[in-house]
DNA sequence: GCATCATATATGGATAACCAGATATATGGG
DNA sequence: CCCATATATCTGGTTATCCATATATGATGC
């Protein structure tokens, strides 16, 4: 991965916060996403999907919900960098961590092989 | 420094090549920078004046040269962010570095004390 | 098992905002 | 006056966003 393309996605707001996101939960939802964000769901769709398309995220269905995580084939200096960022925890970030703490009705997840 | 707008200049590719450039040299003039990119002056002046006014550059006056290096205020994981991101070595920092390189007529530097 | 409905997510199309690039021109030091 | 650099203005292209709608899945009732 280029890190110019990496950059040109972190330089997003939306996208930068949903990578933080799923640095720091592993795991979400779109409708968490959506919820955590305080967003339109479509506009989380967009960028969830251009963020698959540049490979940094995979997804997963799960019945009705899809989940989706940091890829499993990110190159190691990414997820530094991600990871430096998370440490860094700008302002946004942490509402969006409050909003899903306090989001009811989240889907349930695997107990345990979660990976 | 928020993350979100140090990758807003990290996203874009000039940016990101003066960036990487200025931390592999630590001290570079417009010219210098102009024949590095292969760009127009016009171009390059424009983008040193974003990363200026974005706290990222300082830039000092020597002759009728200008001098940009990092900023001496940047934080220290902006500061972490670069420099991973040089040890990547993208493929186009490479070349600017080569085109640099086989530069003649550049301004002369201090010998001693230099910073 | 099959229509129907609700939920979760994706996508198409239109609009608007932003931003990079080029050209021309200005500034300022030697 | 020359050189190095900065800036103003315009223009085209990218891209985010919104609304409406489409798709996929699961649940419900017959």
């Amino acid at each position: 991965m280029e890190p110019l393309h990496l950059y040109r996605h972190l330089g997003e707001e939306t996208r930068l916060r949903i990578l933080l996101l799923l640095a720091a939960e592993s795991e979400l939802c779109v409708c968490e996403l959506t919820e955590a964000l305080h967003a339109g769901q479509p506009k989380i769709s967009r960028h969830l999907a251009l963020l698959r398309e540049a490979g940094l995220l995979d997804d997963q269905r799960r019945g009705r919900w899809i989940f989706y995580r940091l890829a499993g084939s990110l190159d190691s200096w990414a997820r530094e960098v991600i990871e430096l960022t998370r440490k860094q925890a700008p302002s946004p970030h942490l509402q969006d961590l409050a909003r899903l703490a306090r989001m009811g009705n989240r889907p349930e997840r695997m107990q345990c092989c979660a990976g």
